[in-house]
RNA sequence: GGAGGGAUACCCAAGCGGCCAAAGGGGGCAGACUGUAAAUCUGUUGGCGACGCCUUCGAAGGUUCGAAUCCUUCUCCCUCCA
């Protein structure tokens, strides 16, 4: 073996397994990407994308952070917006069956998605695939060959295929198909790598099974872990609110970061953005030693991810009027008006009408649990003369500018 | 196809004729303390200009002065048998 290509195998190797739960095998990545060097012919990586919730959050980013890595290193990212399984409606989940999307609801949320995935991987070695183009091409014949390459045993290995049984949920017989459609599509690309989290290994693995069955070269599976969410314990997702949006704003994102759990900072920095490891792991020990208080840690994690969706600018400003309103205390200068005549009103339904509390009901709750303020002072009562340039306030976070007209 | 069991608020889970807007726990929200961290303590967690009214206990009917609780039908799920 050539010996400047070794080394070269092994820094992008190294690189690559930054952040990674697992590589399947790893061994096998390596020959690939000697030969990939060594033939100037770039890995085929891939990504399947669900085309039914198109909003990105950081979760997500994890994944495409380390495509973008390997377009970096020069390799190609294939993307495959799963329209055909989003067609047909996955009724995974217990309760509700997934409602069938339609033609023109795929193309908006597939160019949603593009439109933010861009932020983080480059649109110009980055090929787009939807797979409705093959997988609603087969007949039945082909479907059938295809489902006879896997066995009902190995389907209930899946872990959450598993649990459902073991626990009586329902699992239809169509869901099976799933991942043998995503494996397919590793097979129609002939696919090097396939990416994904934790919870896609048995997809991957199903995707690895099935090139080799095809008669090509099995794919590499490699995992990221799940993100956790800012609450530190379950991941991030938007059901659960925990999450911080690509396409949240500046100080939103700076606020969000924020409120994560101290044991959280590092890992962030590590999967979601590229300062170098060393330089996150001194940080740690600097931490655990009291050289570094986490909230100045926590402050930098915010403002290198607002500049990665953002810019540095806007990650100035962020942290400046962060500072202003928590550090300090103070009301925000930015803060969104409200035009109304000089007048008397009902707090639970004012602060219902404009958006900080849910109910009038809610706003009552709030009130009398002292977490409305006027002008920064505790206000109890129910009723409030509106003055020109008064800021209400309900909780930390919520404010409002009175504006007379 | 047959025989049993189950469905309660965001989740888990009590309640089995009035005292039930529904125990308890989790989660959420708010307050105190802080670094919008963690831990802890406290309050709160259907709606309504409200010490009263309205809607809610899988769905629809029925019995009753009165139903989450009893009856009928339906839907979904589970267990055992085939």
């Amino acid at each position: 073996m050539d010996n400047r290509i070794m080394q070269e195998v092994d820094r992008q190797l190294a690189l690559i397994r930054r952040g990674v739960a697992e590589i399947v095998p790893e061994e096998e990545l390596k020959q690939k990407l000697y030969r990939s060097i060594k033939e100037n012919k770039p890995l085929k990586t891939k990504l399947g994308l669900d085309p039914t919730a198109p909003d990105i959050h950081l979760g997500h980013t994890v994944v495409l952070n380390k495509l973008r890595q390997f377009q970096d290193l020069g390799h190609e990212v294939h993307l495959i917006i799963g329209d055909a399984t989003g067609r047909i409606g996955d009724p995974s989940g217990k309760s509700e069956t997934r409602k069938e999307l339609s033609e023109e609801e795929i193309r908006v949320n597939a160019a949603t998605y593009q439109e933010q995935i861009f932020k983080v991987l480059d649109p110009q070695k980055t090929i787009v695939h939807f797979n409705s183009k093959w997988l609603m091409e087969m007949n039945l014949e082909a479907v059938l060959r295809l489902a006879g390459k896997y066995t009902v045993a190995r389907m209930l290995e899946r872990d959450d295929f598993d649990k459902r049984y073991k626990e009586g949920l329902p699992i239809g017989v169509h869901e099976f198909l799933y991942p043998l459609m995503q494996g397919y599509d590793s097979v129609i690309l002939e696919a090097d790598v396939e990416l994904g989290g934790t919870d896609q290994k048995f997809n991957l693995l199903v995707g690895r099974h099935l090139l080799r069955e095809y008669g090509h070269e099995p794919q590499i599976a490699l995992m990221m872990p799940i993100l956790e969410g800012l609450d530190g314990v379950q991941k991030m997702s938007k059901s659960l609110g925990n999450y911080i949006g690509v396409n949240d704003d500046p100080y939103e994102m700076f606020g969000k970061t924020m409120s994560i759990s101290d044991k959280l900072i590092c890992r962030y920095f590590e999967l979601l953005t590229r300062v170098p490891i060393e330089e996150i792991e001194d940080m740690q020990v600097r931490m655990d030693r009291g050289e570094l208080n986490p909230r100045d840690a926590k402050m930098n994690l915010a403002k290198e991810l607002i500049s990665m969706y953002h810019d540095a600018g806007a990650a100035e400003k962020a942290e400046a009027r962060f500072k202003l309103v928590y550090s300090q205390g103070d009301i925000p200068q930015d803060i969104p008006e409200l035009q109304m005549k000089a007048q008397e009103v009902w707090l639970p339904k004012f602060l219902q009408e404009n958006h900080m509390v849910s109910s009038s009901s809610d706003g009552r709750r709030m009130l009398k649990q002292g977490a409305v303020r006027v002008d920064g002072e505790k206000y109890e009562d129910e009723n409030l003369q509106l003055k020109d340039g008064m800021v209400v306030q309900v909780g930390k976070r919520k404010f409002i500018r009175i504006r007379i007209n």
